[in-house]
DNA sequence: ATGTGCTACGAAAACGTTTTCGTGTTGACA
DNA sequence: TGTCAACACGAAAACGTTTTCGTAGCACAT
């Protein structure tokens, strides 16, 4: 078992200083091609690579970027830890991953231990229970300490950083308005509780949608469904609630779902029901994951992009990281939704 | 804007020596009662941390571990970084990870950007590529130079170090069984092309399944799909393959699969065929992904408990990396699979 | 002989810690 | 008064780099 070499070994092998050695490495003109070659031989043969730990002490840069998201069994934010890591390894950079598992104090933990010198900046989604209870100090004080955030997907306006945000109002409006246009005429949606932005967002473009087509909304097509039941445990209650839509509303014909799971949940109460899709009930999702795609009838859903999300995020960062000035700007990137046309609508 | 403050600010505020600085916080008796609440008071003031990478270069610990892996946007392999983050996580770990895309330039890549002191050890899961070409030196060189490794799921005999694997054949052996017992007389299977490991394993398991019940395995049954068509793009001829399938062998009433998106697209292919399921013709899949459990009917699946395997991988490299004798004894870790009967199956 | 200008190298500081060892100052005690 | 231990602290090394600055040695011109 050999331990990797140093400089100073080199140099006591060779019979030379540390500083020759390390000169000698990076071509330094200071040092006679004679030594150089010398060096450069003896280092090559016994596999001299820099000790990562101690370039980082010393430039105080460590080339690794922080990731914290609410989970990662979950397309969306794989793909954009795809599309971070994507960059980040071009651009020479490391990725290190932290989960909170929408737990506030998970992400405040996981959020300290990586700002001590072992990241150079954070990309981030915000848990649910920090939204919830609307307390933002662990990211303005990372901020305050000069460590750059860039935050995805689920954003607060009042952090002054970077964001990459989807047009979800927009993205939700031009699905519903596709099923407007599809000749829906009692148009559902079911979203989350008010107190995850991206469910409040999606909701918002659902009402956008109908009022520029001078519908009224009624109350009980709008089915808030508690995040609870995302948990995958309670997929049987989320069953009933949407059971319970059906049910009250005899003449439903569109659907709009702001997340994968709440579609293929109604499409399989439609077919409990024996209603046809596309035919008598138009089905979208947001969210184009794999669920969406494989499912029969293929779903038609609003692509977010995670890839592209991911990439845009860790460009931001390192940009940020590698300017010389260090004037704040911050930017608001707003990534397109698409919408993916598939069975689940005419 | 504030940067952190080292122990030498600390110490230049108070007019004390770093030492003194240190040995303050860390409680040490041989400082007085005095100046240390005095330091103590002025540390938490300021919220000093000491700085990660200077322990790091101290200690030649990094307590971090990286994660080699084919791809993230994936259900097996995400559930398995979220079991090796979790132990990670409570032993005061942090987890790197590095995508080889199946790649083996980027396999090694990866690694050597990780080994130069960047982490303590590896936790991997071999690239289909680097299985191919049969070149493991990145692998024994890490080794070699004292930096443990831990390998799951796609293994290789031929390196010495701890390993965490599904017992693939007789996974595959229950699930055929299984379909045997439930009055299948012509049981096919879908599986890779032979050098990517489990696909082979588990085509054994198949074979040791028809074996045991004197069934005589006909090559006809037999399918394997060229890797390639794992890639989502070729969804059609991964379909028009599996169609074929169905066609030459008209009394095909069961098909194990050995992922999740071949036992999909099965299923589609049948609902095409207008074959019922289960009553004509009964599926079994390998890997518990949200695709198995979404589909309608929910597909009857070999599960891996990929949380688990990464769990246990966790625990086996952070003890060995805490571990104070030098043995070298390595572990071979077989996680049981569980047969998760759904409706695709009687 | 003196001064000038290269060339080729080494010493040392710095990054932020921890830890070993040395030492000045007490107070007690013979 | 001298000795010794206990106490409280500081200096310095170490982890592995890079970089600044200093300088020995030499050739050459004056």
């Amino acid at each position: 078992m050999k331990k990797r070499i140093t400089l100073k070994q080199i140099a006591r092998e060779l019979d030379v200083s540390i500083s020759t050695v390390s000169k000698a490495l990076r071509n330094s003109i200071e040092i006679s091609e004679d030594t150089r070659q010398k060096v450069q031989a003896f280092a090559k043969f016994y596999n001299y690579r820099p000790n990562n730990i101690a370039l980082s002490l010393k430039n105080r840069k460590t080339k690794t970027i922080g990731i914290i998201i609410p989970e990662i069994v979950h397309h969306f934010f794989s793909k954009v830890i795809s599309g971070i890591e994507a960059v980040a390894n071009k651009r020479g950079y490391n990725v290190i991953v932290g989960l909170s598992n929408e737990s506030f104090a998970k992400e405040v933990i996981n959020m300290e231990m990586l700002a001590n010198g072992s990241i150079d900046g954070f990309i981030l989604s915000i848990a649910k229970e920090t939204l919830q209870q609307q307390d933002y100090h662990h990211f303005t004080e990372t901020i305050n300490q000069g460590m750059p955030i860039v935050m995805f997907d689920r954003v607060v306006n009042a952090i002054k950083c970077d964001k990459i945000i989807v047009d979800d109002v927009l993205g939700a409006k031009k699905a519903v308005s596709k099923l407007i246009s599809n000749d829906c005429k009692n148009i559902a949606i079911i979203t989350t509780k008010d107190y995850v932005s991206v469910g409040k967002l999606r909701t918002q473009g659902y009402l956008e949608a109908l009022e520029e087509h001078k519908i009224n909304p009624k109350a009980s097509l709008i089915l808030k469904v508690d995040d609870e039941l995302l948990s995958e445990d309670h997929l049987d209650s989320l069953e009933k609630e949407i059971e319970n839509l059906f049910r009250n509303n005899k003449k439903l014909d569109g659907i709009f779902a702001v997340n994968e799971l709440y579609a293929i949940t109604a499409m399989k109460v439609a077919r409990k029901l024996k209603m046809n899709i596309p035919d008598d009930l138009q089905i979208i999702g947001f969210t184009d994951g794999v669920l969406s795609k494989h499912a029969v009838p293929a779903l038609t859903t609003v692509s977010q992009h995670g890839q592209k999300i991911g990439e845009k995020a860790a460009e931001l960062l390192i940009n940020n990281l590698e300017r010389e000035d260090e004037e704040d700007i911050y930017e608001t990137v707003v990534i397109e939704t698409e919408l993916i046309e598939r069975e689940s609508t005419k």
